[in-house]
DNA sequence: CCATCGCCATGCATTCCTGCATGGATTGGC
DNA sequence: GCCAATCCATGCAGGAATGCATGGCGATGG
């Protein structure tokens, strides 16, 4: 339709026009770097291709300072309005965020629902009130196909084609006892040593069982008094002293009464977003998409 | 000054709001890619990473072409905003460039002051009609600092520090004789054959001599008949038959009466441009450098 | 007059983005 | 109903942009 436009004079980065605003505005690339959350470098490049995408001189390099050229200050005004006109995208964005409203719904193990959920609650609040959550606590793998869930949060890439996943980030589990097991149990020093434990079993334990041993850590069925599906059914049998439990470390680490067992041998495991294709083009669930994507990696890095 | 301000509204990646401009206004992702001259692929990861960073699903992805959600469609005012402004931008910066006027001393080697100078001019008269160039044609090592020149084109970077320079490309050359000295001469097949040969000789002829030795073609003093500054005096001497003669490609290849001697052995040699810093930020000194940074690499790879 | 501070320019390793080639999906024509 | 054309999504390799660390320079205050 609109394809009769000369798209020739909207070539030139625009991202060289933002740096060229923000230095000209603030007075240095040093200010305007920490203004714009960049380097000094990376600005000060950008307005030189800017110059030399453009055939001009901006600035005037004269020892502290920089200096609009004649050029240059008659070029502030046009690139003012674009600064304004990007202010006005950048609000209708955020109203427009604020304004979406629905219901989505998002499956986590229980751990996660409980530890990493609340704090993405408190900052979905922020970005889109409109919007409520609803968190479904599960280890079972949810299928998303019946619409049980929006989003979901696992551990493993899933294999439908029809599913979108993003990798959001890296956790990291070890094994943890009571104090007063740990002093039942005598020292554990290595791997092997922990043929003498007793471990809180999943449900589906040949898996677990399996990813022990490559480790090196040789058990046999015998070693697994209580099977669960349940992880917080899971970490309260290893707080009573049961047996050793696997959590992740940012939870297990926060528990008072609980200890490492082998401090340095830990496991790491991917965090995968999980959603249908076509969910993801609604805007309430993408909403919710895009700010785990951004918020998961965070949290699972800085604890906090 | 107007360190009160803030930014955080405008840090955004304009680059993906033009992208989404010209993508809406087009209508489809692949007509946008080429309107702007990038790829499709391109665009499409942009639009989707604006979609992202702005936590808003802005383009409906419905079959064959895109279509605007509510959000996208709201959007638009103030993308379109920016676009009007970005023009405004490009038209003041090439009407700030025709204006520019002065004069601007150009110095390269006599060929290449008569092979390539006289197609820069030609596109300096479209991007600066106000600008004089001046074409110093001198093999000799102008010396910038006695304003001589403002630009020198050379094959060396200088040692100078306070002289910018900037590697514009890579030109070739090779032996040429005329027709019937090669006859005279009798064949040619290997570089060791070349101790028959006679040479064209440089003023300063020590270092050819060596940078031929260094190719594996042994020449001794005995044979330069004639030696010249002049690249001019050079390339006449060979076209007369007094030897052979060492010239760019580009320019020996349009020589009817010549024949490259051993066709596969070339020497190639890099362009460098070189100016005072303080020259560069002059306005029309500025636009001519850019110009032939832009103009040299092409014009060396694609001889035309 | 010298020391200190802030600012800009440059070399280097890394990350990110871009382009190319391909596959899957849908629309329109015959 | 099938074929062809067009468009969007994705894996992959090459290149460009970014950030970090450093050096040089001018300005300011003692």
């Amino acid at each position: 339709m609109h394809s009769c436009m000369d798209w020739r004079s909207v070539t030139f980065d625009w991202n060289r026009a933002r740096a060229f605003l923000v230095t000209a505005e603030e007075g240095s690339l040093s200010a305007a770097a920490r203004a714009l959350g960049m380097t000094q470098p990376t600005l000060g490049r950008q307005v030189t291709a800017l110059e030399e995408e453009l055939g001009l001189v901006l600035f005037e390099r004269v020892g502290r300072g920089l200096v609009l050229t004649q050029a240059g200050t008659q070029l502030m005004g046009h690139v003012r309005a674009m600064g304004e006109a990007a202010v006005g995208v950048s609000l209708a964005a955020s109203g427009q965020a604020q304004a979406a409203s629905g219901h989505v719904a998002v499956t986590a193990s229980e751990v996660y629902s409980s530890w990493l959920m609340p704090r993405i609650a408190r900052r979905l609040r922020d970005v889109a009130p409109g919007i409520t959550l609803e968190v479904v606590a599960s280890n079972e793998i949810r299928d998303l196909r019946r619409r049980e869930a929006d989003i979901a949060i696992r551990n493993a890439r899933p294999e439908e084609p029809d599913l979108i996943a993003k990798r959001v980030g890296e956790d990291e589990g070890t094994f943890y006892g009571s104090i007063d097991y740990l002093e039942r149990l005598g020292p554990i020093t290595d791997p092997a040593d922990l043929a003498r434990a007793e471990f809180i079993g999943f449900a589906d334990n040949t898996q677990f069982m399996e990813a022990l041993q490559k480790r090196g850590i040789p058990v046999t069925p015998a070693q697994f008094p209580v099977l669960t599906s349940s992880h917080t059914v899971h970490w309260e049998m290893a707080r009573m002293g049961v047996g050793l439990g696997t959590v992740p470390c940012g939870l297990g680490d926060a528990a008072p009464e609980m200890r490492r067992v082998l401090p340095d041998v830990t496991f790491r495991f991917p965090i995968w977003l999980v959603a249908h294709r076509e969910l993801r083009t609604s805007p309430r669930v993408r909403i919710v998409w895009d700010l785990l994507a951004e918020a998961l990696p965070e949290l699972l890095s800085h604890p906090e």
